[in-house]
RNA sequence: GUCCCCUUCGUCUAGUGGCCUAGGACACUGCCCUUUCACGGCAGUAACAGGGGUUCGAGUCCCCUAGGGGACGCCA
């Protein structure tokens, strides 16, 4: 049997902990059957990815221990890969489908497509294409082709009765097909989508078993249907739950820090943290709560997962991080770990040229470099307040510049100067007393290196978390307050 | 709005019809240990969403209701 864990990379590459944690229960699956756990990189639209936020996600999960294997030595796709780099096979698989009239061409456009939403969004009716481009004869779709009008293509779905079909742990689903849209396969772009992609390289790479996360149960159709058109088998369907936020919503970096990156700044362990996510709906036989991913790749159970959403508790975290370091490290392990977290040559060198200017003595380096080596810092709301800006202001000023660096892709002095002056411009507020409040948000005090270059070396994960701790500390955003903030920024650019 | 999934302490969970007077862990509270703070130890508060069935027996199976979540893109 062979699984794979699909990574779309985000545009500012933050690894997710939710890619982490169907990563880890794939890997769990495919060794505990001593099957293969795969990977694969999709990114069909080219404007999200980049070799290096690519690469940040690999990072990632070898930083969690979760190693992929190779995969099969058919021609097919291979392990981690690029999938604009054959862009061929899924146009040749879509040209399949047209020849069998299972997709057809449609050259709606996208003016009209929203026309059409937005008629079916008043009468309350069930949103999806019209069918519209279904019956061109022949003659015009071969006109229209040779005047090259952008078009893209659709699969064909019945639309009468249900499809069924059998999900690992949740047993039978059925869904009708009427629900189901005229999925786009083929982009105008001629790019695949998401389904056609996601098909094809399963099916290249012999793939056995598909774990992926509950959002997706809604367009198995899609794919089930798919497998039929070209023929092939389909793999086994499992749908693992949700992550969530404490107000049980699905996992998002608004409430919670999502990024991997973020929990590795703040000095949790790998193996805590794999250990946090695979007691995430699943437990072990014997309930115990620490253990190893060799211990629970032994121990493995997929009947051993629960259906409800789990909410990710920073808290417990940190318990199990502190019983790691505790009771599984010895001095000298951790003092390797630390050293490889933070205090190393290369960390000390990028700050050293800061600091010397500050320090008389050596032991002057502690307090300067404190908030270097912190997590969340303990700032309070007079140390905001007091800076002289209104309280309005002070909050506009804080979320407007976390809302331009959690924007920013290349965390670069020159770029995050860039952003924070031209929003000072744009909110007329010098930048000395702009920057006043990033100053302590990021470093704590009033009196450090300078913020720009503090939050290149605290990175992009840490600093955007600072800044969303010191909106806390000054009471938060409600949702009403928050709504009128967006306008006001949207208006600003 | 339509469809799909889910539902045991605040949170993570054990539970696969009798072993359940519902167990463990985090968090919280109290006590002990300790020159402080932690760690550790001990104890305590706290849950089967509601209503109907099936059964000798239901947290466990079925139905309804309610609540939560997700999906409805030329995103993935």
């Amino acid at each position: 049997m062979t699984v794979r864990t699909r990574i779309a990379p985000s545009p500012t590459g933050d690894p997710h902990v939710g890619t982490a944690y169907v990563a880890l229960f794939n890997m769990a699956f495919a060794r505990s059957q001593g099957g293969q756990f795969l990977l694969r990189i999709e990114d069909t639209d080219q404007t999200r990815s980049t070799d290096e936020s690519e690469q940040t996600i690999l990072d990632a999960l070898r930083w969690l221990g979760l190693d992929w294997d190779e995969g099969p030595d058919n021609g097919g796709p291979k392990g981690p890969y690029r999938q604009s780099e054959r862009g061929a096979i899924y146009s040749e698989h879509c040209d399949m489908l047209l020849d069998s009239g299972h997709a057809f061409r449609c050259f709606c456009s996208t003016e009209r497509l929203d026309e059409l939403r937005k008629g079916q969004m008043a009468e309350q009716k069930q949103i999806g294409y019209d069918g519209h481009c279904l019956h061109l004869s022949q003659q015009e779709v071969t006109t229209r082709l040779e005047n090259d009008e952008p078009h893209v293509v659709r699969m064909k779905v019945p639309d009468e009765g249900q499809c069924t079909f059998n999900d690992m742990l949740r047993g039978e689903i059925s869904i009708d097909w009427a629900q189901i849209d005229m999925q786009v396969l083929l982009k105008a772009d001629g790019m695949p989508t998401y389904h056609l992609a996601n098909v094809v390289d399963d099916h290249l790479m012999e793939i056995s078993h598909v774990i992926r996360g509950e959002e997706w149960i809604n367009s198995a159709p899609k794919h089930i249907l798919l497998y039929q058109y070209f023929g092939w088998d389909m793999p086994v369907l499992c749908h693992l739950p949700l992550l969530r936020n404490p107000d049980k919503s699905k996992l998002s970096k608004r409430k919670n820090p999502t990024s991997i990156l973020y929990y590795q700044r703040m000095g949790y362990l790998p193996e805590a943290m794999v250990n946090y996510l695979g007691r995430m709906g699943w437990s072990m036989p014997d309930e115990r709560e620490k253990f190893s991913l060799d211990e629970m790749l032994a121990e493995f159970d997929i009947n051993r997962i629960s259906l409800g959403g789990p909410v990710f508790d920073v808290e417990k975290l940190s318990w199990l991080n502190g019983m790691w370091i505790r009771e599984e490290f010895s001095d000298e392990q951790l003092a390797d770990r630390i050293q490889q977290w933070a205090l190393n040559r290369e960390s000390l060198m990028a700050f050293l040229p800061f600091a010397k200017q500050r320090m008389e003595t050596l032991s002057d380096l502690a307090p300067l470099g404190a908030y270097l080596v912190s997590g969340v810092l303990p700032i309070k709301e007079d140390d905001l307040t007091g800076l002289g800006l209104e309280p309005d202001k002070l909050i506009e000023v804080l979320q407007f510049s976390l809302w331009r660096l959690e924007a920013l892709r290349h965390w670069e002095r020159e770029q995050i100067f860039t952003e924070l002056k031209s929003l000072s411009d744009a909110l007329e507020i010098k930048l000395k007393a702009f920057l006043a409040p990033l100053f302590v948000a990021i470093s704590g005090s009033q009196s450090s290196i300078s913020v720009m270059d503090s939050m290149v070396l605290l990175g992009p994960d840490m600093s955007r978390a600072r800044l969303r701790h010191a909106i806390e500390v000054l009471g938060g955003v409600g949702k009403k307050k928050l709504k009128k903030l967006e306008k006001a920024y949207q208006q600003l650019s």
